[in-house]
DNA sequence: TGGCGCACATACGGTAGCGTATGGAAACGG
DNA sequence: CCGTTTCCATACGCTACCGTATGTGCGCCA
């Protein structure tokens, strides 16, 4: 009677396991993500973590593994632009990794990056992620006309920014937040609007 | 005799402690400062600290005060350009922190940053230090005769990509890492250099 | 030269966390 | 109906820390 293949609940599957686990990381950092805790959260105890992982390492690897897919498949998804719309998405690119919107994502991107930066097998997910993302944002330049070269400075400067901007407190800077986070992406992208010497390909 | 004001080395006082409590903070992360661990690596017990610090968070808090004290002294120092050099310092500014030269310190300005995002004496810190920095390098784009709010954008893009790009890998993306950065440079202060509309001060 | 305080060392209790060993209930299969 | 598998609870040993209490060598000073 029970057999539809709804939540069934009762049971707990790695994949749950994984995805606490990412909340967990997101609020407390690598450093807070003890699996005690996360058992505790999931109302259960480590009885039943340690019969679905080996041990902390292979939940940290999960964690990494599903992260990646998920950015991979994000970036894809977000630097698909219909003809004529790079400029439109590459603001958008902008818009929405710098905005607050997305902070639970934002909070568990700086957690990766600072796992990343003491353990390897982190580092190497890192490592891919920033590879795909760079190539994917410089090619919404490139079909914006912009030479090969300068699409690369931008795209990075693009995602150091992002990533930097978030690490950064500006309140007590500057009262116009909205103008200023929308200069700056003209700085990062305008080129490709305005360039009347360039000429078009 | 040994009343030279030089290393009498053999007592350790709380700057001792603070220092290398800083260098493990740069290494391991705020999560890895651990008292019996910092005691170990200076060849003392813990005894030792109890006697110079309340507990954890007392050197915590001290550690704070130094590092902040240091950053502002080193952002002015950074800032300060002769009359006619404001440019050619900004340059400079995004060179010494974007480098691998100073990633000791760049380390520690990471560590930091990670802990103030869950900790508020922290966060309070670092609020202070950016609002020092992005004042200090607003003023060099306005000595070179940018209006206030594009030099507002500017330097907290300055400042956003010299962290961002610290927590980025991007060996595989561009080979020409010297090329890439000097154009980024240009990205961020270059409207400075061609304005010829701009009358000197 | 005896006392006094500095700068430690030693010892202790307590908590948090990892991983293991084993028990047990519930579902499932024959 | 019974055995097996699945999923979790309980209990245990161990290590790493925190903070405290107390002991101790040593220079200094009257």
């Amino acid at each position: 009677m029970d057999k539809t293949p709804n939540k069934p609940k009762t049971q707990l599957d790695r994949e749950a396991w994984v995805n606490a686990a990412i909340e967990v990381l997101a609020e407390e950092g690598i450093a807070g993500l003890r699996v005690e805790v996360l058992a505790k959260r999931l109302k259960v105890t480590k009885g039943s973590f340690y019969w679905h992982f080996q041990d902390r390492r292979d939940l940290l690897i999960a964690i990494l593994v599903l992260w990646k897919d998920g950015r991979i498949r994000d970036i894809i998804k977000q630097t698909t632009a219909q003809a004529g719309r790079e400029l439109a998405q590459i603001y958008h690119v902008i818009d929405v990794y710098s905005a607050n919107r997305s902070r639970r994502g934002m909070m568990i991107e700086l957690a990766v990056r600072d796992w990343a930066r003491r353990d390897a097998d982190a580092a190497a997910i890192v490592a891919e992620v920033d590879d795909v993302r760079l190539r994917c944002s410089r090619d919404l330049f490139l079909a914006c006309g912009v030479p090969l070269e300068e699409a690369s400075s931008r795209c990075m400067l693009l995602y150091a920014y992002v990533f930097g901007v978030s690490l950064m407190s500006y309140e007590k800077f500057d009262s116009d937040v909205v103008r200023l986070k929308r200069d700056i992406a003209d700085l990062i992208a305008r080129s490709p609007r305005n360039t009347p010497a360039t000429p078009a390909p």
